[in-house]
DNA sequence: CTGAAAGCGCTTACAG
DNA sequence: CTGAAAGCGCTTACAG
């Protein structure tokens, strides 16, 4: 493989010269740039990134760290990343963590070694504490009560709040809710506004209707099997993912129960299949998201300061409410 | 940031012997090592991946190519590459082309200039012809007709036959196929079937039964409406994904069109949806591809011999034929 | 077991 | 506009 001296001795020139066509740098003469070029295409010359990573101290990549790219939300999440990356030139590197914190931390420390030039978090097990104790650009997904990190999320628990007032309003007083995690960031925001939204109806906290780990189709399945199992059964369920509801519905449906009549469903997502089901959902725009995501690492990068942005959210009313 | 020098420095040994115990080489004296690691927590080294990557000539990341990461079949490829990949201590670097062969070309210049020390392929628009002027480590996930790469698939042709043949074996002789791309590599095979196997019924091939450019749920639903306006109607259509599948079973029940009664549905996938909505469909695996195919890239990157794969399918029945 | 030194292939002040 | 030289931070024969 010819390297950069090659091309310098083959043009008669120096390899600074050969750098600055390379590098499109203005102060090269036309008679020397077209001999440069003319070596390089002779000599087959491909740069070797290594050098140029090493010597300019970047390495023109990011790190994308979320818990599976098996999950609509999270592929749809990256394919915006990945778009933005592309048009920027930026390589994307994937660490798939399944929530393990050892992968976790792998993703951190290829940052410091800078295998990576930043990371974009779009969902964790790490504390925000912990996740201090590391140095270089970092962006979360979600709200973080820490300074230190850029951030981009949906007011979770605006957006939470909407959704079951909305529900309360259609007349639903029994409602349950179903999350994807009990650990999750915005699992305590949520339940907050649960309990909230419940005091002011006057209805009581049960725990049994806060159901967790639920994040498939066949996750579903299995709560409307669990709802049918209740003694008092609520009449509406809110559902943090279309997947889930998805799964929810079609059982439902299945077992010749009517929705919404004796059972009322209200999601998160807005993806293909909750459209094509008519499922009543909040939009909260993966993929968007994932854009700005990436826009705003860059930014932290390139040393501008932290910033945190807010994005929309729409409830989208459909039939299942 | 410290580096090897300052460490060599600190503890008093030469920079090869900080070499020798970052990289546990054996023939280092327990003191030395002692003294070694001692200054490496004291100055918090990080080891500068970008010198050993020039150095050594490898980078430790292999690429994959697909159109997009947000359909399920790719998605979960890439979540079996992902897995293997973290086993294996490899980085991932995620090509998202949406066919556009100049994203594919930027991949193979990146495997070129060593960004990746090999690519994974899972589906190009680039003919084959065309990535075999250029070199490297690759590797397809479909079979080819040149040689020089690996290759992992299933039998495109054998399955989509079994499945037309399961198709007339329940009676059905007018038959609809739907495929994703015309000229995808598995397209042509699958028409060639297709024609072979209307001829050994008797029935003649017509251009309009031929679907094509379908992928999402959404077209899956816009397929039905086709469907219902052709004024001589196949009784069944072989589906080459769930989420078109989902998408059309779905508008039918909404339109009281029975299935499998006045349309029969045959599929390709089995992901969940599937599963959940009693589609019949053909499993290929696509997760577990993802990590074959990661495995016998890197025995390529080891040098070893090409080879080619060819993977199980399964036809699931269910109640949609 | 140990180290001096060359090498990996680029970039970039600095001096002209 | 041009080039000699130092620097990025490692690895690895080679000689001891």
């Amino acid at each position: 493989m010819a390297n950069i001296k090659d091309i310098a001795d083959k043009a008669g020139v120096s390899v600074t010269t050969v750098s600055r066509v390379i590098n499109n740098h203005p102060y090269v003469s036309e008679e020397k740039r077209k001999r440069v070029l003319e070596a390089m295409e002779v000599l087959e010359y491909t740069r070797n990134v290594h050098a140029v990573h090493l010597s300019k101290g970047f390495s023109n990549m990011i790190g994308v760290v979320m818990p599976t790219i098996s999950l609509p939300y999270f592929a749809e999440m990256m394919a915006g990343i990945a778009d933005a990356a592309a048009e920027s030139g930026i390589h994307l590197s994937l660490f798939q963590t399944n929530y393990d914190v050892k992968k976790e931390i792998f993703a951190l420390s290829q940052l410091k070694q800078r295998q990576v030039d930043g990371l974009i978090f779009c969902s964790k097990a790490l504390s925000d504490d912990k996740l201090k104790e590391w140095e270089g650009p970092i962006l979360l997904c979600q709200n973080s009560n820490k300074e230190g990190f850029s951030t981009i999320s949906i007011p979770h628990q605006a957006a939470f709040r909407d959704g079951l007032d909305y529900l309360i309003a259609k007349g639903h007083k029994k409602i349950a809710i179903c999350l994807a995690r009990k650990k999750g960031m915005n699992s305590h925001i949520r339940i907050k506004a649960y309990k909230d939204a419940l005091e002011e109806i006057g209805e009581t906290f049960k725990e049994e209707w806060v159901i967790e780990k639920a994040i498939t189709m066949n996750d579903g399945k299995a709560l409307f099997h669990k709802w049918n199992r209740w003694r008092e059964r609520p009449t509406a369920i809110f559902v943090a993912n279309d997947q889930v509801s998805a799964g929810l519905i079609l059982e439902a449906r299945a077992q010749q129960v009517s929705v919404p009549d004796e059972l009322a469903i209200l999601s998160f997502d807005n993806h293909e299949i909750s459209q094509l089901l008519g499922i009543s959902t909040i939009d909260i725009q993966a993929k968007e998201m994932g854009k700005q995501a990436f826009a705003m690492l860059e930014k932290r990068i390139q040393g501008q300061p932290i910033e945190s942005k807010v994005l929309d959210y729409r409830l989208i009313e459909r039939s299942t409410v």
